[in-house]
DNA sequence: CGTCGCTTTGACACCTCTCAAGGGGGGTGG
DNA sequence: CCACCCCCCTTGAGAGGTGTCAAAGCGACG
């Protein structure tokens, strides 16, 4: 049932086979959501983190006028909110984006399992620190790049997250989302995002449609977007410390 | 010398004697750098983190074409890379803003503190997750709000982080930056910075000159910001559990 | 007293937003 | 099986916010 979470783990840490085990045995129970159900609002108290099977979940906040901006994106294997663990109350509010299947985890049991394994702690430290890391490039793409830079950058960063749990190649992945979605994402209106995602298909990089990214050149997506992996430490040594 | 990284701390946990005692003996060295001084950079090897004393401190990024983002201001008795003792290498780069005071910590210091310490770790932990929640702000900042709203959002961001080490009241703090720093930080070019600090002078909320901000009208600030402290988790209970 | 860095201002360009209308596709009910 | 409807996508025209380029002002410092 983990395995996607696992993979995601395996792909930045060494994880002995007890250790894997016990986060097997922390999952309280697994839930099926429809898409645009909250999850969690800002402000609430937490306790349980969930564990992302499938789909796509935001992290977002809303305006005083009415304007949404999602600060990440989780795929499956994510925590999207293991975060809560050490904060208690959240800053954001969490929701799906599709049809979602969450395992839920208590904090009493990550608590636990971290008493046991202590070793654990700082790798699931490390993901948030991870969450982070796209935090902030996503504010570079927010503050510096233009529409079409942004969007290209998007789609690089969610190729390699979602094909390190197996669901992306380099000649695609698909993409439920809508274009309002994305535009809540870029920091755009969905009418320009419209603009952008054409004139990425008439330069033959990418084409988004029905639900599905299409890479076609990823060499001049990843151009365009000045995309550069780092900071999703997909490099195994990244975690290897501690 | 670590009144304020502790009164930060204990500002949201609360920390025993000892384990302030402990945390005093973690630093190996203290330096005090000139401004604009670049202190590691992107994809560096880090094997201390730093505490600093006093001054400002940025982390940020540059892009190919010579535009930078700066995705968090680090002020006194932040730990600015903190993340690097579990992510190991930097995805960005930091770099004084002011003249600094910074301490250092070897990361195998850390370590061992964490080892005699263990209900420290989520303390910790807590911080870069405050890092990260900043971090998320930023992005509703840039992706949503306009200039002069995020111009005076950064300024209350800031006073109340500065409030809480004893650098700012309700009328104003030191912020010895220029407008091409600010500029950097709101993902605006210095030229309209300048622009939309003589709108908020103009105003009456807030003048900010000679690097310091005096503060006129903190709930008109406030107000056109649309500032919500609960993402910097000033309440004492934020990081109580784990 | 000159220099240098930073601030300030103006004019104009351009990117993105806003407002508006039409098009397409899939699901639902008759 | 068809027709309608609703959501989402697409496109156009014009407005507006922010960027660019350029020049002058100002203050600290040598």
């Amino acid at each position: 049932m983990l395995e996607k979470p696992l993979a995601k783990l395996r792909a930045r840490h060494t994880v002995s086979a007890e250790e894997e085990d016990a986060i097997r045995g922390v999952v309280s129970e697994v839930i099926t959501h429809r898409p645009d159900v909250t999850l969690a609002r800002e402000g609430e108290l937490l306790a349980h983190s969930t564990i992302l099977l499938d789909g796509l979940i935001a992290r977002f906040k809303d305006l005083r006028d009415g304007k949404r901006q999602i600060s990440h994106i989780h795929v499956a294997g994510d925590f999207p909110d293991l975060h809560s663990f050490t904060l208690k109350y959240l800053d954001h509010s969490i929701m799906t984006m599709t049809p979602c299947r969450i395992a839920k985890v208590p904090h009493e049991r990550i608590s636990d399992l971290l008493a046991r394994f202590p070793k654990l702690m700082p790798k699931f430290w490390f993901e948030t620190n991870l969450d982070a890391a796209i935090h902030r490039e996503w504010e570079v793409s927010l503050g510096r790049r233009s529409a079409i830079e942004r969007a290209a950058h998007l789609l690089c960063e969610l190729q390699v997250r979602l094909a390190l749990v197996g669901l992306a190649d380099d000649g695609g992945y698909a993409l439920p989302l809508n274009q309002t979605q994305l535009a809540e994402c870029l920091g755009l209106t969905s009418v320009h995002v419209n603009r952008v995602l054409r004139d990425l298909r008439e330069r033959g990089l990418v084409e988004f449609r029905s639900g599905k990214v299409r890479i076609e050149n990823l060499a001049g997506l990843k151009t365009i977007a000045d995309f550069d992996p780092t900071y999703l430490y997909v490099d195994r040594r990244a975690g290897q410390h501690a």
